[in-house]
DNA sequence: TTGACATTTCGTCATTTGACGAATTATAAT
DNA sequence: ATTATAATTCGTCAAATGACGAAATGTCAA
C-alpha cells in the first residue's frame, strides 16, 4: 500500500503532472523544468524529489548539471505502469499541450538563456 | 487536467484506496463501510463524497440507505481507465486482503449488527 | 584558491486535508 | 405525530502540503 500511495501522492498535484508529461520528451535538466514551470528552483526541485522517491522518474548527475526522466526498464514495474496510465489520462490536455508548446523554446535556446555558463563557451 | 486532477487526488489517501478496494466486490452501504473502516460515519461519508465527484464511484439511494458501487458503464472513461489501474497496483497488497477478510464478515452479519432496524424485522 | 553557478536542504508561512462531533435532512417505525 | 435511524453537511482543530528565500553542497571557471 506504501508503494502505491507513493505514487498516487506524488500524482495528487498538478505541478508534477505537468513535469511528467514534460519529460515524455526525453530527458530535462532543473534549470529547463524551472524556467518552464515559472517556479522557483528550491520549489522544483522539491517536486522532483517526490516524484523521484515515488520510482516515476530518476536522475542522472552530469557534472553540475542533474537531468531527470521518466522511469524506464529499470524501474520498478508499478512506476511504468502507473505513469503508462497518467499519461493516457494527459492525452490532449490543453495545458499540457501548451507546455509542450513552450519546451520547444525551452530547449532550443536553454544553453544560453539559463546555463549561461554552458552558453560562453 | 481538473479532471484528471480530480481523480489523482481522490487515489491519493489510504482509506480511499480501501474503499475502492471493498467496492470491487459489489456495492456497500455506507454503514457497512463504516463499520469495515472503523471511522466515524461523517469522515466515511466525505471520502465516499470526494470519489463520487471524482467519478471513480457511484450511489444509489434505497429508501433510507445509501449504496455505494464503484464507476462502470455509465461512467466516464477516464474513471474506468483509473480503477482498472489502480486496482492493479493494489492487487496482493496485505492491507487490502485483510480489509477483504473483514468485510466477508460484515456482509454476512451486517444486517443485524449495523442496520437494526431491518434486522429487527 | 577564489568566485560563480546548478541544485538541494531547511525554516517559515499560508493553504489544504483528514478526523471528529454537533446539527440537519430524509425516511421508516411506532 | 413522534421517535428513531442512515446519511450528509458544517464548524473546528491538528497535521500535511506547497511555495518561497536563505543557507548549504558540489562542481566548474578564472
Amino acid at each position: 500500500m506504501e508503494e502505491t500511495l507513493l505514487i498516487t501522492k506524488a500524482l495528487s498535484d498538478g505541478t508534477r503532472l505537468r513535469i511528467i508529461s514534460a519529460l515524455k520528451g526525453g530527458e530535462l535538466c532543473v534549470c529547463q523544468v524551472v524556467e518552464l514551470l515559472k517556479l522557483a528552483p528550491s520549489t522544483v526541485s522539491r517536486h522532483l524529489h517526490i516524484l523521484s522517491a515515488s520510482g516515476l522518474i530518476r536522475s542522472r548527475k552530469d557534472t553540475r548539471w542533474v537531468y531527470y526522466r521518466l522511469a524506464d526498464a529499470g524501474s520498478p514495474k508499478k512506476a511504468a505502469r502507473a505513469l503508462k496510465w497518467v499519461q493516457g489520462a494527459l492525452e490532449g490536455d490543453a495545458s499540457i499541450i501548451q507546455d509542450s508548446q513552450a519546451l520547444k523554446k525551452i530547449t532550443r535556446v536553454s544553453r544560453e538563456a539559463l546555463c549561461r555558463t554552458q552558453g560562453k563557451r
